[in-house]
DNA sequence: CAAGTTCTATATGTATACGTAAGGAGGTAG
DNA sequence: CTACCTCCTTACGTATACATATAGAACTTG
């Protein structure tokens, strides 16, 4: 039997990446508690494990919020999930297996109806399963758990701008040429192909994030 | 003032650091306790912090471990540095200050002698800052952070691969490459120089982790 | 003598109790 | 009426108590 604290942990995260808890949204401990069924610790513990990943901020004596991110910050890590992305990507051109290369390929084709309907909800989830792919025929967990932990931060601003029409139609066609790449094994087109998909993403929700982050004034401490 | 916890979390992550704990060594919660003369609890709020960016490994009542690294892991954690640590220098190609700049070339001058020496002491030292400028340099807080992440899980087998005579001399003409490189203001360069950089020292110890990570085999659940 | 089993000691996981600081409500003074 | 101060409520941080699973020792049995 796994702990309590991991349940609840994994519970809040999925919260949190689908958009149920946003950011800014405080997170009381005594309300996962009661939420849970379980006590304080693992609640608690629960929120100190987020908080390490920095998915959520605790400032002492003063609770738990989801982190909310500055447009610095989101640009910050939006460059840098372009570069483990691309890198992942120019990976999966040298690695990716013939049964995996033949699953992306599935993946985008049954992606076009759903990218040419703007279909958003269906094609986040085909968005989802095309990187996973990728980061498997990379052959390194460790770039993926990065990647994986990137952009569960980066969750609720990055489903906000798939839930533009135009979005979707330019990502699936972005897709096709990370496909094209990786079909010539070529690492550098594929690196370049990724890096371009995911900074013209990133683009979208950069102004996002600059307008949701005044959401109200903080008294941070100097 | 800052939580027990905190501190004693960070207290740890310096003697994992430092190599005071070592991969493979057992995290003792009644141990911190006294060690730093709290309860059980914040000393347990340490490990799960330590825990969740994946430092140490708790696995359900069996007690918490520095993590050790299989060879596959250290090398994909490899990878992904050279890759953030290339990004890293390609950013700050284009938008180091000049002050910055004059430092960075400061401490690299600073370090000839000591290189010279194999004073791999004081060279751990100074190559510690030379990245850190770079950092900054590359106005990017979220990769600095990462890379921070990274190295931290990577420091013991790191520290070993410079206590080699022969690896502080080629680090420090690497050091030379991306200089020249960030002086040119070519972000290409110095991408390519910096990965060489670490991929270079990255293979010095790549044995060392195949060699070590057998120091006692594990009951692993299957 | 070896192998397996049981028992016990210990450490983990969870719950709860206690002290304290932050924030808000209410009252008072200017 | 407004501004400030005080008191009180509540939630956080820490300590401790309790439950339970695991590891190791000792004993029994084949």
């Amino acid at each position: 039997m796994a702990r309590a604290s991991d349940t609840v942990r994994d519970l809040v995260e999925q919260d949190i990446s689908r958009g149920k808890l946003r950011p800014g949204d405080l997170i009381d401990e005594k309300m996962l508690s009661e939420r849970f069924q379980v006590s304080r610790t693992p609640a608690r513990e629960a929120i100190m494990q987020l908080a390490a990943t920095g998915l959520v901020q605790m400032r002492p004596r003063h609770g738990a919020v989801v982190s909310e991110l500055s447009a610095d910050e989101a640009i910050a890590m939006l460059e840098t999930l372009a570069c483990l992305e691309s890198e992942a990507a120019a990976l999966a051109a040298q690695r990716i297996r013939q049964d995996e290369l033949e699953a992306l390929i599935a993946v985008h084709r049954e992606s076009e109806p759903i990218a040419r309907d703007h279909d958003s909800k269906r094609y986040i989830e085909c968005n989802a399963r095309f990187h996973g792919i990728l980061y498997a025929g990379a052959r390194n967990t460790y770039i993926a758990e990065l990647i994986r932990q990137t952009r569960s931060r980066l969750a609720y601003y990055h489903t906000s701008s798939l839930n533009q029409r135009s979005r979707v139609e330019r990502s699936w066609s972005e897709h096709g040429n990370v496909v094209n790449a990786i079909e010539k094994g070529d690492p550098i087109e594929a690196q370049a192909a990724m890096r371009d998909h995911i900074l013209s993403g990133g683009r979208v929700y950069a102004d996002l994030v600059a307008t949701m982050t005044h959401r109200k004034e903080r008294k941070d401490i100097a």
